[in-house]
DNA sequence: TTTAGTGTTCTATCACGATAGAACACTTCG
DNA sequence: CGAAGTGTTCTATCGTGATAGAACACTAAA
C-alpha cells in the first residue's frame, strides 16, 4: 500500500507513519474524507505492534489531520491539506539540514557534498525507473 | 574544542562522538599519536555523562582507531587514518541516502530536492562565513 | 440480536541510550 | 610516598520506543 517502514533510518516507527501520512496528504495521495487503514490492518501490513500505529494515529488526530468516526475508522480532515502541504517541506528541510551540517562539520567541501547528493539522487532515479519498468512490463 | 553535540539530529550522543572522532582523523584535524580529550574532560565539556564518552571511546578502541596508554590516555593509531578516510564518505552517504529516500517517497520532484539541498547548503556557507569574519575581526 | 469490525485505553515487559555514583589498576608528577 | 590524573568496569535508575495481551464502547452488517 502507501506506507512502508525503514528500520535503518533512525526514525521511530510511529514517527515514520506520522510523516508518511502527512506526505500522502500533502501530495494528494490521500484526500480529505479518505479513510486511513485501520489500526490492526496497518499493524499487520507493516509487521508492527498495533500500539505503535495507535501512537501514530493519536498524534495525527491531536494535530487535526485525522478525525475519528466512532465504530468506523479514521478519515482525513478538510484542514489536513493546507496543514500538510505547509509542513512537508519543513519536515524534510530539517532532516536535510542536519545531514548537511554533519557533512560540513566533517570538513567536506561544498562541492564534495553536492557530488555526494547528486550521486544518491541519480541512484534514486535509477531505482524508481527500474520499478516503473517492472510494472510496465505487463503491457 | 573539536567536538559538539546536537540534541536534535536523532543520532545517539555516543554515536555523534564516534563519528566526529572519525571525521577529525579523516580530515587530518586529529593525527596519529594525538591524544584525544580524556573521558572526564570531554564529558564535562559536552555536558554529558562520562559513561557516554566511555561508550564512544570503547567503540573507537574496538575498531582500532584509538589505543589506550595505561594511566595516560587514548591516542590515535597509525591505522586510523586509512580506516577513517575510507569510512567518512560511507557514513555520510548513508545518512544522505536515507533523507533523499524519504524526500523521494514523499513525491517531491528531483528538482525540488535539489533546490532544498541547495538552499540549506548556501545557508551553511553563509553561517561558516559569518564565523570566519567574527574570528578574523581580531586582526 | 449477534457478529465482526472500528477506535480507545489499560497494564506489563523489554531493549537501549543516558544518567548517577562508585570502585579499581595504572601512570605521572610534586 | 602521596596526590591527581588516566582508562576501565561495575550496579542502579530513568525515559522512551516497541512489544504483548487484554478489555471497553461503539457501529455496521448479516
Amino acid at each position: 500500500m502507501f506506507f512502508s517502514i525503514n528500520h535503518t533510518n533512525g526514525l521511530a516507527i510511529f514517527d515514520q507513519i506520522v510523516r508518511q501520512v502527512k506526505f500522502a496528504v500533502a501530495s494528494g495521495t490521500l484526500l480529505p474524507g479518505d479513510m486511513v487503514p485501520s489500526v490492526r490492518e496497518l499493524a499487520k501490513e507493516l509487521a508492527v505492534n498495533p500500539n505503535t500505529v495507535v501512537r501514530a494515529y493519536r498524534d495525527l488526530t491531536n494535530e487535526g489531520i485525522l478525525a475519528a468516526v466512532r465504530g468506523t475508522g479514521l478519515n482525513v480532515t478538510e484542514d489536513a491539506v493546507a496543514h500538510c502541504e505547509k509542513e512537508r517541506l519543513t519536515l524534510l528541510r530539517e532532516r536535510v539540514r542536519h545531514v548537511l551540517e554533519e557533512a560540513h562539520s566533517s570538513r567536506l567541501e561544498a562541492s564534495e557534498i553536492r557530488e555526494l547528493v547528486e550521486e544518491e539522487l541519480t541512484r534514486l532515479e535509477r531505482a524508481a525507473k527500474g520499478k516503473r519498468n517492472k510494472k510496465g512490463a505487463n503491457s
